[in-house]
DNA sequence: TTGGTCATACGAAAATAGTCGTATATTCGG
DNA sequence: CCGAATATACGACTATTTTCGTATGACCAA
């Protein structure tokens, strides 16, 4: 089975992620200028990291010229239900509504109106 | 302010802290046969992680006997929601909306009917 | 051409997690 | 009283993750 091997991206490698998802393709300089905004971290750091990940098949990247141009090679939904399946398990004994409820209260990430109606279409949906 | 420090339990004591925000209060022993159902551990392995989640402040012991009593030490739902929040910001952009989309997915933790009820309830209330 | 800038490679320290062996003390059945 | 069972303490080893210094080569403008 070629299918998508156990993917656990570490937090650092996840931050790197969500840039490249956003991005597509993206140098080790625009990765970590993003970066840069949300950490202060060297240079070296980013792209030692990011050689990491490409040892790991989380990323690849397209070494034909001097700079180095990267993306992500794991799929961003599957990644993000891979791991929040674990936390499930891990933090919410199994029940992905529980999770769901505390996810919808939080405070500091409210949702739109809009948003709200989504969810009520995937509700309903599920329902039937 | 006295408001709860930043917590971030490992993974590890992630499980610990299950195990006993279910029991309330535990002794070693019966939180590590709990956790040998879950995975191949010694028992001074775990007895070293509570000893040191008690130093961290995470859990807390009566040790007036010689067979400690632990019970955590931080709240259930606190915490939950502290880490929710960091997941949802390192994994999900910051929208919980999508969070609650891919958990709702989630082929290995479908929800009941019951369950669906009650995240409908939720989302009554918030969208008034 | 030459010096400054920018890129990758690489090695290794520092920080964090997890694991367990061994020492020692307490308890208890017989 | 004695030995087996069971408890905690503690140190140390391993593994993983994160961080960065330094080397080296390419590129470019003056």
């Amino acid at each position: 089975m070629s299918a998508p091997k156990m993917i656990k991206p570490t937090e650092s490698e996840l931050e790197i992620l969500q840039i490249l998802w956003a991005k597509g393709l993206a140098t080790v300089r625009e990765v970590h200028e993003e970066l840069a905004h949300l950490k202060d971290v060297g240079y070296t750091t980013t792209l030692k990291l990011m050689q990491i990940m490409n040892e790991k098949g989380i990323v690849k990247r397209d070494d034909s010229m001097r700079t180095h141009v990267y993306q992500a090679a794991v799929n961003k939904e599957k990644t993000q239900k891979h791991l929040l399946s674990k936390i499930i398990d891990n933090l919410f004994g199994g029940s992905p509504t529980q999770l769901v409820i505390q996810a919808l209260g939080d405070e500091s990430h409210k949702a739109s109106r809009e948003e709200l109606e989504k969810i009520q279409e995937l509700l309903d949906t599920l329902k039937k």
